[in-house]
DNA sequence: CTCAACCATTGGTGACACCATTGATGCGTG
DNA sequence: CACGCATCAATGGTGTCACCAATGGTTGAG
């Protein structure tokens, strides 16, 4: 567990600016930010570097801190979407966050369909078998349906044996999470989606990636047309 | 123009991690690095602080600074694929890279269809055409045609309207390059990936997303199958 | 073998020197 | 008096240093 001690700076400056409250152009200055959260030029030094780092500002002598404007931003940095999606336009980066779904997963979906070892087509299989329980039993919108989801999801990913879709595995759960903490998941779920499921994950099973893929992209696209 | 570099012990300490000279679980020093590059702790604070959001190593009291293993790590920040990129282990990103381009570029092309402006759309065709040009005369392998490519790809990924997929158009553009530079592009290139090309623009010109979509496939998969 | 004291190493602070940039001041000229 | 240009001081980031607090591995004692 790290101390996660070093900058409630950063957390509260990265907010800030993803949400729009300090738009592209404002400026802040260390001794500002230091006044106003109480910590030395050393500690908002750090902080400024992180949002540097993370495309959301620029920093020169006598010029202050500047903010960038959006499209400067590492839209892809895991930060920057978990604030994005905390602040007002989470619905416009909910829509842009499943079409990226749309395209990844399919994909990975079907390299999953190779690569997977056998515990984790098992696995899969168990967790779509227990989700449509779950659904059929109208606990689509509870704890443990999101758990099993968010898992089903991540363990395609990382077995897709490509480290870029791994890495976005953590994306896809900030999504799914996002989507039934947001209150938009019914209780009782398309028959249609658990259906999907459980095909992508027997697919996998029987390393059929075409129907792997297939059946995630129905996933994928349902999930798109209920966000209008 | 960024005022230069105030850290190259980021990129140092980058590269060598990255390239697997220093392997998970190694240990720095704040002094030990201040001592090597010659600064002091401070800035040394800050370049640990830069890699630390970049995931690649993490600090603690007492512990150091210890390098955590690569699925740890921000695969997709631009400057940990750079750095990955040139260091050993370069095939094997490339797959990676390309596979996510096989994911993500057919949407984006389909995107575009519906969302590019015109004058985005003429100068598509206008590049695709340039393009089908040198390849015929065998420049494929030349700097104007790889600009062009580059310019091309760019294009698609920034109009189709989401953000996402803007942001990957620089991690585009450095694989394309690597590419050539890496002397993997023919003079010659396959009339299949010029037509492809030519296609793709034409499609998105009169707004045929599917038909976008299918013959950026064609182009992607070509690019997987000369990888081996 | 267990536990406590030790101490190395990071986390954080404040003060200071340095330097580039910028905006204002001031002088000269028409 | 107005305009322009040069000089200068204020501002604010960059880097360094010395210092203290917290922490957790190490080691030595019981």
């Amino acid at each position: 567990m790290p101390p996660v001690l070093h900058s409630p700076v950063l957390e509260a400056l990265g907010r800030r600016i993803t949400g729009g409250e300090l738009t592209a152009g404002a400026v802040l200055t260390l001794d500002g930010i230091g006044a106003e959260f109480e910590v030395s030029r050393t500690v908002a030094r750090e902080a400024m570097r992180l949002l540097e780092g993370l495309g959301l500002v620029r920093s020169g002598p006598r010029v202050g801190i500047v903010v960038l404007p959006h499209d400067a931003w590492n839209v892809l940095d895991p930060r920057v979407i978990e604030w994005r999606l905390a602040g007002p336009g989470r619905a416009s980066q909910l829509r842009s966050l499943t079409e990226l779904r749309q395209a990844v997963e399919p994909l990975a979906a079907a390299c999953a369909a190779r690569g997977a070892s056998a515990a984790v087509r098992d696995e899969l299989v168990a967790t779509a078998r227990r989700l449509r329980e779950l659904g059929e039993a109208g606990h689509g919108d509870g704890e443990e349906f999101l758990e099993l989801d968010i898992r089903l999801h991540e363990l395609l990913m990382r077995s897709s044996g490509n480290e870029l879709f791994s890495a976005l595995a953590d994306v896809v759960a900030v999504v799914i999470s996002g989507r039934t903490h947001l209150g938009l998941m019914p209780a009782h779920p398309e028959p249609e989606a658990l259906d999907a499921h459980e095909a992508v994950a027997l697919a996998v099973a029987r390393g059929d990636g075409a129907a792997a893929e297939e059946a995630m992209a129905r996933i994928v696209r349902e999930v798109r047309g209920a966000l209008g």
